[in-house]
DNA sequence: TGGCTGAATTTTGAATACACTTCCCTCAAG
DNA sequence: CTTGAGGGAAGTGTATTCAAAATTCAGCCA
């Protein structure tokens, strides 16, 4: 198949057409995302053209794109791979996204409104409630809604674009952990202080907050792992 | 000349040859660095192929590099240019970059030895002597090796590998900035406030000391900009 | 039987070819 | 003089081709 001889409109994605090696890089993803490929897995370049209908050029700009993200690994002369974490990184992200998360309850305390502490104070609550129900992945859900509600109301879009990449990087990770009752406690705890500090508006107290926060399921994540397991 | 049929030691770059994309990454980096391509400078792929001596395959996925890095912008079927800040974003990055150093200076109190924090006060006196004698590059270089040095004791390549990338994008505008006697004293005063505070491995206290000593300098830069001025 | 060797095959890295899109210049109509 | 249609020229996006490296595997030898 000539794939350049394709319009837009053959093409199937209409008048938002975008880059070819966007479209790709955005299917590889949710390839890594959703499991399909795993950790480790090499690139086999002919396979996946095949798969996409697309040439290797593409590709190979969409790789580039996703090894420079993190996503995927580069091994010279013989292509990529599915990059695997280290616990060490894995606990030196975290401790990143620890630090973004700080930086957003600082900034967010500037700007943010009554009404989107009252979603977050909603949320919440939901957050509890599934908990409650033994409904996990509505747990998580809610609780990923409360954070990328004060990243964004941080009002920062640098930091919201690195924290949606470090998250995306270590999402497998991040929530197929389970707490226990303890731990659980504890962050439900920190989250209403979270939504207090919030309401004061006392930024800095929100960051160190945040930062602990964060460690807590640091700590969650790195029990869940094996001493030398890689993702 | 077809690049292609060269072996490594006619490509002048001996045994540790990278991709060939990689070192084109580098050299435009480069190139910004210096100033020669300006923001808002369009790529010319020919052009560049034909000074780099190489095809545009690479090339453009030297482009897809540091487009995903934020160096440059993609402009639909109109290729790419140097990526321009506006202020906004320059103040969203300092703030961001202002997290960093403060994670880093949490992070490196607890492991930082006594023979770094000296080498730390060694260049912060050099720092000021630099001052001093009106130094200004000399200065500047002594800051940044010990924010460096600070970023290095965290132990944290993730958290260092982010910091190099931000820094990068605004170095021009961060190096350019000049200080008034008094915003300098108070920089001083910081300095030796950090240093105080790594000695007594202070964590929490050096990432809010940190965090406010990189707005502090925000707000240099920021009154070196026009109001609407991109660099 | 088991491991080594080297030629065929596969796969990757880079160059080239082709197919659009955009840009630019000219020139004529208003 | 302005303006806008149109026709290259230049430039970008994708596909294909070529070359080198890695991998595979049959055949050989101990």
């Amino acid at each position: 198949m000539r794939r350049g001889t394709m319009n837009k409109i053959e093409s199937g994605i209409g008048i938002n057409r975008r880059y070819l090696h966007d479209e790709v890089a955005d299917r590889i993803r949710e390839l890594i995302r959703s499991g399909e490929m795993e950790p480790k897995a090499r690139i086999n370049e002919g396979e996946l053209t095949e798969r996409f209908g697309i040439s290797r050029t593409p590709l190979r700009e969409a790789i580039k794109i996703l090894a420079t993200e993190g996503l995927l690994e580069l091994l010279p002369n013989r292509g990529a791979r599915v990059a695997s974490i280290s616990e060490i990184e894995l606990e030196e992200m975290m401790e990143v996204i620890a630090g973004l998360e700080a930086t957003a309850g600082d900034l967010a305390c500037r700007t943010i409104g009554d009404a989107e502490i009252d979603a977050i104070t909603t949320d919440h609550a939901a957050m509890v409630a599934a908990w409650k129900a033994g409904d996990e992945a509505g747990y998580f859900g809610r609780n990923r809604r409360i954070h990328e509600a004060i990243m964004a109301a941080s009002r920062n879009t640098v930091l919201a674009n690195l924290y949606a990449s470090l998250s995306g990087r270590i999402q497998r990770s991040r929530y197929s952990a389970h707490q226990t009752p303890d731990q659980w406690a504890r962050a439900v705890a920190e989250h209403e202080r979270m939504i207090e500090l919030l309401r004061a508006r006392d930024g800095g107290s929100l960051a160190i907050l945040m930062r602990e926060h964060i460690r807590g399921k640091k700590s969650v994540i790195a029990a869940h792992y094996g001493p030398a397991e890689a993702v």
